[in-house]
RNA sequence: GCGGGGGUAGCCAAGCCUGGUCUAAGGCGCAGGGCUUAGAACCCUGUGGGGUAGCCCUUCGUGGGUUCAAAUCCCACCCCCCGCACCA
């Protein structure tokens, strides 16, 4: 019950101030030239499904951001669009239309999609525009303080002219290639497929093999293989005696090749012409040339070669094959044949023959045993990081692995004696059921990303540009040392055409680099003002390149030319980019490519200057996934939790770049929180305002407020989320529970003779919340009777002169004393009876002094100069002092020690007794307070003398 | 393989760049106590081992090294996660 009335509670406040922010306008954002801007986007939603609450995380780092920045002064502008190219909307739409049980489930069960609107959902457009909604409901939930007047789709008519106005750009530029590429293509429905067109999900992995043809006669037989350098190893050809196999002419020359693999190698642009089909066993016994040595293998047969992947013929390498060795060893068991493997390259440990030592290893007894596979993975990667070409390898010997694989790839190929075919990495299927095939796309259009004059001006970007956090640096730096060209355009999908050839689609990652620059734009479109459809190359130069007329850019798209102006005045404002905040996972993509498009299109002055990474979110340890089925909504966990305890829940759990976890109780947890936190502020609301003199404890607290302002705003600077809220939840309420402690409070209620400080503290503590916990901050903001909205209001700021340095030592100080006395009680028997402190007499504070002011302190020195200050103690006493103070001096806080220090022993003595009534009530018993050397001292078990500064001698009698 | 990140007490997780105040923040969990009719919340104390005095011993993936001193610096090794392209 009461569960339940916290939760309607949060969730009428939430509505409330949802409802004022947007009454007030509160996040639109329009040029201010009275304020500096700061512009930060995060990367736009893929709508083919509602978010979780992995996605909130990028999302409420942003906001949590933005709304630091908006308190620090700043016109803040925080926009969103919608990513609808590409193709799983498509997939999806047709699964769905296919009577998909699974995916009906998913969506009926987990993202709650109501059954009757489900059939609307086949309709690609109408999926997107429905999950669209309901993220965009959801972002308004969490409090995200968008301006939405900029909102737009990727498949909007002003979108692809802006795109296609891009893609020119780039063209101009020559960094568009045109070229063939190959893709996982499945034959039957005739298109491209990606993971999620995929059985299971798979995604197509292309591999290059090398095709090394064996003459027999006329005819070549290419053996497909991943290590054209074993080629010097061969000791024969396998063919699968069962399957079937043709003779046929490709590209004008003569072929043995399998009957399937010939189907399937026909998407690979090649001529094929079949002469005639027979089986592998009519070749068997056959003899085949190899074209690096000519030497003559004959052809075997072997139950492991699958006739339908690659050529369906393989050559047999028995010394580095597992496979070829066991099915070696079985043909010579049978048929009594001599062949013997040929080593021809040797790694550290390794035998005579290195896949007979392998399949010794691993118990390999047979060609179809499954452990091949692994025995080959593990002798492959062996061979490749250790092995050297033996001397039976000709010019190539002594060389490493990698390095001869190269050239003598290089060299069949020249000579015509190999080619290159792709296959796929495994056997994939279509959702159609077909098996899928490698086709080559012609006509592929690439953006090249490995043009080296491009290179060169994204480090410069990159040099230029914060980013948080430093470490990932690095990581963008090799990911544009190894970016190449890169197919930027599909033949299905939603999207924008290609200006130039409009059979294709620019694919996803190629239509969202500079958008960034459109969400200014598009605010002019949705307020009516400009007619998408008209915009051209000429409006896009002059508004975001500020080239051409804008009286003849504005009469060419039918608007006034101060409409136009004013658009590029805004344009400027905001550009460049402040802040461009993403997952980890979009490094070695998006962002780069962010770079790279903004470096091509425009001058230095517009590049970005900041990227913000954060890791993703983990349901309770475990990656969240359709499969595991641990995907919590994030509409369901704002309504279960409150959108602020989710806010926090999902960015406090782990530094920004690591992954953080997600957990049901810790939300929970920071609902209870947020709840006594408006209690509390209810509490403070309500106390009469009070006028007593500051102490100590109260000069504490706002001491201790100065430096968490101070650490909270370094924190937010740093992005470091979980730092601030750390600070702001706990150690605040920390310090306020040891304000209350050292005042004798029990509860915040008895503390009213405080509200002047408290309602300082509580205010400030308001605004450092406000960018985390953005309802709650207004809740408590408006409860102790302030005007306005918190999220504009100013952000605290430090005022050097209230930091008591004194104050904080001081009660430092008590905690330890606390500490100290407790580490004592612990070990006695009974409750304590009375407690006894001795503050150390002058002169060891001035033992101290001499010690803390040397680079080598040394016994004799700091007792000369004690004997002028004229000390009456015992020489051998002082001298052993010093001795153990020297000794233990590296193991004590320094730096604390030292600020003591500087305090005089009065000082330690006045405070001990000012808190001897605090003591009393800690610890339930008497306490007294005595200079160690002072004439009448109660101390019956000698401890006086233990006295040091900074640690005062304890003694402790216990009950009887 | 290449590249990146990481291995810290029962769990999660900071610290590591800039060695000492590190038995190592904070949170969760657990135990004891306070408050309370009771519970929840809240507060205090404890949570590697030992100890009738604030202490001693042991610990930060493993093994070495540098240093008066190492979770922190150097070397080697083991293990886990992510990316490697046309997929958003």
């Amino acid at each position: 019950m009461l569960v339940a009335f916290i939760a309607s509670t949060t969730k009428s406040i939430e509505e409330k101030w949802r409802k004022i922010w947007e009454e007030e306008r509160a996040y639109e954002a329009d040029l201010n030239q009275s304020k500096p801007k700061f512009y930060l986007t995060v990367a736009y939603p893929y709508p083919n499904s509602p978010q979780h609450v992995g996605h909130g995380r990028t999302y409420t780092i942003t906001d949590i951001y933005a709304r630091y920045k908006r308190m620090r002064g700043f016109q803040v502008l925080f926009p969103m669009g919608f990513h609808y190219t590409g193709t799983p909307i498509l997939a999806m739409a047709k699964r769905l239309a296919s009577e998909d049980e699974e995916l009906r489930d998913l969506f009926i069960k987990i993202y709650k999609v109501p059954e009757e609107v489900l059939k609307e959902l086949e309709d690609p457009f109408k999926m997107a525009r429905f999950f669209h909604e309901e993220i965009k409901t959801g972002m308004k939930e969490m409090g995200y303080s968008i301006d939405w007047r900029r909102e737009f789709t990727t498949v909007d008519p002003g979108y692809s002219r802006f795109i296609q106005w891009q893609f020119r750009k780039l063209k101009e530029k020559g960094y568009i290639k045109i070229g063939t590429h190959p893709v996982g293509w499945c034959p039957s429905c005739g298109n491209p497929v990606g993971q999620h067109d995929t059985k299971g999900d798979v995604e197509p992995e292309v591999v290059e093999f090398v095709a090394i043809k064996f003459k027999m006669g006329d005819f070549s037989i290419p053996t497909a293989t991943l290590r054209p350098e074993t080629v010097f190893g061969v000791t024969n050809i396998w063919v699968n005696p069962q399957a079937d196999y043709v003779k046929a002419i490709v590209d004008g020359e003569k072929w043995i090749i399998g009957l399937k693999a010939s189907e399937r190698l026909k998407h690979q642009n090649l001529k094929m012409e079949i002469l005639e089909v027979f089986k592998g066993r009519d070749i068997v016994g056959g003899n085949a040339v190899n074209p690096i040595n000519g030497q003559l293998v004959p052809i075997l047969e072997a139950k492991f070669v699958d006739p339908g992947h690659a050529t369906g013929v393989v050559m047999s390498v028995p010394s580095h094959a597992p496979y070829d060795y066991m099915a070696l060893k079985e043909a010579k068991e049978k048929t009594g044949c001599l062949i013997e493997p040929i080593t021809i390259i040797s790694f550290e440990g390794a035998g005579n023959v290195p896949a007979a030592d392998v399949c010794r290893e691993m118990g390999i007894e047979s060609q179809t045993d499954p452990k091949l596979e692994d025995a080959t993975k593990e002798l492959y990667r062996r061979e490749l990081t250790s092995g050297i070409m033996l001397s039976n390898t000709g010019k190539y010997s002594g060389m490493r692995v990698p390095e001869a694989r190269e050239l003598i790839r290089i060299e069949l190929i020249e000579k015509n004696d190999a080619r290159v075919i792709y296959e796929l990495s495994e056997k994939v299927y279509c959702r159609c059921g077909e098996s899928c095939v490698v086709k080559i796309l012609e006509n592929q259009w690439f953006i090249d990303y490995g043009n080296l004059q491009w290179k060169e001006k994204v480090y410069e970007c990159l040099d230029s540009m914060r980013i948080v956090p430093e470490e990932l640096r690095i990581e963008f730096k090799n990911v544009v040392e190894w970016l190449r060209e890169r197919a930027c355009a599909r033949q299905r999908g939603l999207g924008t055409k290609l200006p130039w050839d409009e059979n294709w689609i620019i694919e996803s990652l190629s239509d969202s680099t500079i958008y960034m620059a459109y969400y200014i734009v598009a605010k002019y479109i949705n307020m009516g003002l400009i007619d998408p459809t008209k915009l051209n190359d000429g409006f896009f130069d002059y508004v975001l390149l500020g080239l051409g007329n804008p009286r003849d850019v504005a009469s060419s798209i039918d608007v006034k030319t101060e409409l136009i102006e004013e658009i590029r005045r805004e344009f400027i404002y905001y550009y460049p980019l402040d802040s461009r905040n993403s997952g980890r996972d979009l490094v070695p993509n998006h962002l780069t490519f962010f770079i790279f498009n903004h470096v091509a299109i425009f001058p230095k002055e517009l590049w970005p200057k900041q990227i913000v990474i954060n890791g993703s979110v983990l349901m309770e340890g475990r990656k969240m996934s359709k499969s595991l089925g641990n995907i919590v909504p994030l509409r369901e966990a704002v309504r279960e939790y409150g959108a602020d305890a989710l806010r926090i829940a999902v960015v406090s759990t782990a530094g920004l770049l690591q992954d953080a976890n997600f957990s049901p109780s810790l939300a929970r947890t920071l609902a209870d929180f947020l709840e006594t936190l408006r209690r509390q502020y209810r509490v403070v609301a309500t106390m009469p305002s009070s006028s007593s003199k500051t102490d100590r404890v109260d000069k504490w607290l706002i001491s201790r407020l100065q430096e968490t302002v101070k650490e909270v705003t370094e924190a937010f600077e740093e992005l470091d989320v979980r730092k601030a809220v750390q600070l702001v939840l706990y150690q605040m309420d920390n310090d306020l529970n040891w304000f209350l402690r050292r005042k004798g409070c029990s509860n915040l209620e008895e503390a009213f003779q405080y509200s002047n400080i408290l309602k300082k503290f509580m205010e400030v503590r308001a605004k450092l919340l406000a960018p985390l916990a953005p309802y709650t901050a207004e809740e408590i903001w408006s409860i102790i009777g302030e005007r306005g909205l918190i999220c504009k209001a100013e952000w605290p700021q430090l005022d050097s002169s209230l930091i008591d340095e004194e104050a904080e030592k001081s009660e430092e100080f008590i905690k330890e004393l606390i500490e100290d006395t407790n580490k004592i009680l612990r070990v006695l028997p009974g409750r304590p009876s009375r407690i006894v402190y001795y503050v150390a007499a002058t002169w060891k504070w001035d033992v101290y002094r001499e010690i803390l002011s040397m680079k080598e302190p040394d016994v004799k020195t700091i007792l000369m100069r004690l004997e002028k200050t004229g000390v009456e103690v015992d020489k051998a006493a002082i001298a052993k002092f010093i001795r153990t103070t020297i000794d233990m001096l590296p193991k004590m806080g320094r730096d604390f020690v030292k600020s003591w220090v500087e305090f005089k022993p009065d000082h330690e003595f006045n405070l001990l007794e000012e808190a001897k009534r605090f003591l009393e009530r800690e610890f339930r018993c008497e306490v007294l307070v005595y200079y160690e050397d002072a004439s009448e001292v109660y101390d019956p078990k000698k401890r006086a003398v233990l006295a040091r500064p900074c640690k005062p001698a304890i003694y402790v009698e216990v009950e009887k």
